[in-house]
DNA sequence: GGAATCAGGACTGTCTCAGTCCTGTTTTGA
DNA sequence: TCAAAACAGGACTGAGACAGTCCTGATTCC
């Protein structure tokens, strides 16, 4: 399954709601109710994200976090990047990982293609478009309008 | 992790080496040992992608397996398609899923976008493609041509 | 009729994910 | 100065998906 991880996905409902509100300072309590999600989760995400600097956080009796950047400045690649590491669709995108089918796999550098072209397509899309509700209009890739999909029979 | 799973890996794989001699009819044995993968393993994802039409198969002692359509005709899309189910990037992509934050959760419409933008990154690219050595050139993406990535500090 | 091949499903060990919990550090303000 | 509130960092566990193997049956060719 070609699927971000939960943990992502409630990283993105997070900074989506964040971003709703970019001067106010968020605790995680109260951020874990206004989103329904469990606080030890949430504290978790938050605590990734402010490592990787998407963040910042204030400690102390009224701490909290707050976006590091604007909305505008923060792509889906890089949210993703931070809570799941480098985007890498298959194992051999990864140089440590050691296939040991390297030597004769003949298809390896076109993963790059691949993993690029998804690469592209989230960091195309930036936490402030998330803020807006999508409207019934052509889909956006990389900042570029793009024809509404192909017919397909099922949804590929 | 965004990533797709080994089976689909190996499918692509699999699907390259047959699109380099399309006239050709393999069986499974022989296509193991020649892309150096387990018979087993190797079989199991034959017939998961003559189910989906993407092969055909020929039963008996001169038996095997070729492509079902033109390597122009296949897109990455299709093969992840048919190996791993729809393109869902999360869970609440799938309609049946039951997400309890549904009723509120004001990120969902957005997910389409996001899943609409990897799908269009998969259908760009198709079997044809795969068959050739990436060139240093400018990265297609749905089929058009678009800059290099910015640059980034750690590849996201 | 026998051999080679595909068809379909069951099964199991491993590993990642999802979620929780605990202890320590920092800051604020009475 | 000290207690409370909040973040920091890591350990732990059950559930579920993944990866791979094996077995039995159906089909086709010689």
């Amino acid at each position: 399954m070609i699927r971000i991880t939960r943990q992502t996905d409630y990283g993105i409902v997070l900074l989506t709601h964040m971003a709703g509100d970019c001067e106010r300072r968020f605790n995680a309590p109260d951020l874990a109710a206004e989103v329904n999600l469990p606080l030890p989760t949430v504290s978790k995400i938050l605590k990734l994200l402010t490592r990787e600097g998407l963040l910042v956080s204030h400690r102390g009796i009224k701490g909290g976090y707050s976006l590091g950047r604007l909305p505008e400045e923060i792509t889906m690649a890089e949210i993703v990047g931070a809570l799941e590491g480098p985007i890498a669709i298959t194992e051999c995108i990864d140089e440590t990982s050691g296939c040991v089918h390297e030597p004769i796999c003949r298809v390896r550098s076109n993963w790059h293609r691949i993993n690029e072209a998804v690469r592209m397509a989230l960091a195309g899309i930036t936490l402030a478009e998330m803020t807006h509700p999508l409207a019934a209009r052509l889909v956006t890739l990389g900042g570029r309008s793009v024809p509404p999909p192909l017919q397909v029979q099922h949804q590929v």
